[in-house]
DNA sequence: TAACATAGAATGAGCGTTCAATCTAGAATA
DNA sequence: TATTCTAGATTGAACGCTCATTCTATGTTA
């Protein structure tokens, strides 16, 4: 806001805050009327700037979609690049659960990117960087499985780990739907339980033992 | 299709006839375009019909989106008596269960489910039918999970099946995202894992036993 | 002056909704 | 039986509005 130095901010960085601008009006917009019910109009107005010029930052309102859901995403790639940057022992990594599911609880995140699942079961654009965003998930999530498995003495096939990457996932992805469909959990009681679950999920048995079982 | 009766169909059958033609092609706009993103027009022309008369079976679009949440969520609600309806066996249960996951893997209701999610986050109509139907779902299973873990002569606080009620849902409802962000799961390891996943859900310590272990 | 930032009106398409007009088929009448 | 009446089912054009997007004009700055 002042202009005391030779060149405040650079043509690029001041067009960079711009379009941040846009994309944080644009996610308080799909936040509260989803993809389709948010116009350029709102937006606009939300972001302080006229309709026309949001199409000097963005070709169209899709390419703002695109980049809200990017934007999410790697939020989520952070928090799963921390679960593996985490010393990979069962505690570290069940303690950082329950920052994990604590932020899933947070309502007013859980809607919109619940409304970008939704907007991924049919816009392929959008399928294609959540479908790319979930296989790195996946893959993160699968090596610290891997290695804490090992430690304990299993030896699981690859599939075997994608199996439990997936119930993990459920648990982390279930807590939206939770949040909305049960606004007042107890989230306390809920992270308890969900750490259990995991824990439990770590010493699943092995594919050998697997056919014994039921 | 015959009329040598009286009054072959009467008006009443008619009329629920055509509600429910209407509402079978709004679900598979729904499906395609998202709530907002499908229009009246698209909806009558699928339903055969002119979009003034679909006037006459809904007061108005938010009106057919109330009736489509309501329908799925009856289809939930089935699926939850039946849990509650088959004998309070865990095996039994948890053989149940296999088949709900398998429903929830289906992509094309997936979308329309996860779209239903992310219109309660934001419209209240919704969140109200929503939240009912939870409700009621919630009390269901505590009585099931309650029963099983009675006869595993675990005694536990009403607080205490809540939390694992709420675990248990999140395993189901997290599937529904895992179909979309990996529409290439093994959809049989998958659900052998989440049964084991329940049947150590239904072993969790009781509170007292809690607070000593992690 | 040259180049870019910004505004805001203009555009045409599509929206949800309404409504007067038409069709249809059984009841009433002759 | 032949004709008229009637009430609901159904249509599709029209309405007012909002949408995403484009275009032109006006700052602003170097």
């Amino acid at each position: 806001m002042q202009n005391t130095d030779t060149t405040p901010s650079t043509d690029a960085s001041r067009a960079a805050a711009r379009r941040q601008q846009i994309l944080c009006a644009a996610a308080r917009c799909f936040r509260e009327h989803g993809f389709h019910g948010a116009s350029i109009a709102k937006i606009s107005a939300i972001a302080g700037m006229s309709p026309g010029h949001i199409y000097h930052y963005f070709e169209n309102k899709e390419a703002i979609i695109a980049a809200i859901v990017a934007q999410d995403l790697e939020s989520l790639l952070e928090m799963t690049a921390q679960f593996r940057a985490a010393c990979n022992v069962r505690a570290a990594l069940i303690e950082r659960a329950a920052e994990g599911v604590v932020r899933q609880l947070d309502p007013d995140a859980a809607g919109l990117k619940l409304e970008i699942v939704a907007e991924a079961a049919r816009n392929p654009r959008v399928a294609q960087i959540v479908n790319e965003a979930d296989i790195i998930c996946r893959r993160e999530l699968a090596i610290v499985i891997g290695d804490i498995r090992r430690r304990s003495g299993h030896q699981d096939s690859p599939a075997a780990i994608d199996g439990m990457v997936e119930v993990l996932a459920c648990l982390f992805e279930g807590l939206l739907q939770r949040t909305i469909r049960n606004p007042g959990l107890d989230r306390d009681k809920v992270t308890q339980r969900i750490q259990i679950a995991i824990d439990d999920l770590l010493n699943q048995p092995g594919e050998d033992a697997l056919a014994a079982r039921p």
